[in-house]
DNA sequence: GACCCGTGGAG
DNA sequence: TCTCCAAGGGT
């Protein structure tokens, strides 16, 4: 019997004592197992590519649709990209929706069905990178692999106190995490560690009296706040621009589909302007109905509505008109009739248009979907 | 590595 | 135009 180091004796005690705390304070959620239950890889991939850079709380809903509508892979597979994206607006990071539906496909036509259990098969496909592969492996199939996600890097940046920043940070991090990962519950520990920086290692109130790992953790008697380092955020920029929102004497509005590459790509959108850098008093009222997809309809101002996307804020110009009664949709717009209007593509900004122009009408606001 | 890509909630 | 951020991936 070879002895132990003491480094190895501290990392397998971290990681016992988390594991002990993950079975007393794990989070019951909805795409989770019950203990010492294997979870479908199907649930568990949903919930991945829902959960990259979204919150537990946004994505319930999302993930309660989309298991009722397709229980499974080839369900999903079967649909088109457009219901897809339908069940996905509001949600954000549209890529992953495309990316969700070209991937079920490729498990259906390449794998059987199957989701493969290996984390470099798992990493080859569409919208699966390394952290979601090797959260399915770690978590469908209890494979070693190391999980590491912005919890795990503050976890990690914490217990080490890490100068360095991130991102450059990140390959220390994942050599730690593989170094101390228990091979006997590879799947609990990459959840542990995630519910861990949920809940108690918070970006900022960590929960260091109730933590498990604070003895281990080099940031604690400073402040664990500091951790991990990351490079300053850059401005953002503004943007403006109109939005024509004709609408039908059947109730039925004008719309058009965005390209399938791009923001909000694939999305459905009501004609507009170009978003142009700017500020407000660059832009005059005139300036946007010059735009308008119908020249002799009778545009009005409704209003303006703001919105924030990642990298810019946006500012629009809401343009209403009723449609003249021998006006047809133009080349690459389409009708989108009053029923049809709940269940359409729309992202979010474009729900903001949506409900701007029906109080210029003084129509009620749209019941939010289920 | 840098940049693009949404949204809504907390503090 | 508050700031920050949440189970990242693609290019």
């Amino acid at each position: 019997m070879t002895r132990k180091s003491k480094s190895e004796i501290g990392k397998s005690s971290l990681s016992k004592s988390l594991l002990v705390w993950y079975d007393r304070a794990r989070r019951d959620l909805p795409w989770r197992a019950a203990p010492g239950e294997r979870p479908d890889p199907y649930a568990v991939w949903l919930s991945e590519i829902m959960l990259q850079q979204t919150t537990v709380a946004a994505v319930k809903a999302y993930y309660e649709k989309f298991l009722a509508l397709w229980p499974r892979v080839d369900d999903l597979a079967a649909a088109s990209l457009e219901q897809v994206l339908q069940a996905w607006a509001g949600l954000g990071y549209y890529s992953r929706a495309r990316n969700l539906h070209a991937c079920a496909q490729r498990v259906v036509v390449e794998h059987g069905g199957v989701f493969p259990p290996r984390e470099s098969e798992l990493r080859r496909l569409p919208g699966v990178g390394p952290y979601t592969a090797g959260a399915i492996a770690a978590i469908a199939f209890d494979q070693p692999a190391p999980v590491v996600d912005g919890n795990v890097e503050r976890v990690v940046a914490r217990l080490l106190a890490l100068e360095t920043p991130l991102p450059a940070a990140k390959k220390e991090i994942f050599a730690f995490v593989a170094d101390i990962l228990p091979h006997d519950r590879p799947g609990d520990f990459a959840q542990a560690m995630m519910d861990l920086g949920a809940t108690v290692c918070a970006p900022r109130a960590p929960g260091c009296l109730i933590c498990p790992l604070a003895r281990f953790c080099a940031a604690r008697g400073g402040d664990p706040r500091d951790f991990p380092k990351k490079p300053p955020k850059k401005a953002r920029p503004f943007r403006r621009g109109a939005a024509f929102v004709l609408r039908r004497a059947d109730g039925a509005v004008l719309a058009r589909r965005r390209p399938e590459r791009g923001l909000l790509g694939g999305m459905t959108e009501f004609f507009g302007s170009d978003w142009r850098e700017g500020r407000a008093e660059d832009w005059p009222e005139k300036r946007g109905r010059e735009r308008a997809p119908c020249a002799t309809a009778n545009w009005r101002l409704a209003g303006e509505i703001d919105h924030v996307f990642t990298h810019f804020a946006l500012r629009l110009a809401v343009f209403v008109a009723a449609a003249p009664a021998d006006f047809s949709a133009p080349e690459g717009g389409f009708w989108l009739a009053a029923d049809d209007l709940r269940a359409a593509a729309f992202p979010s900004v474009m729900r903001k248009v949506e409900a701007c122009a029906l109080k210029a009408w003084d129509l009620p606001a749209p019941a939010k979907p289920a």
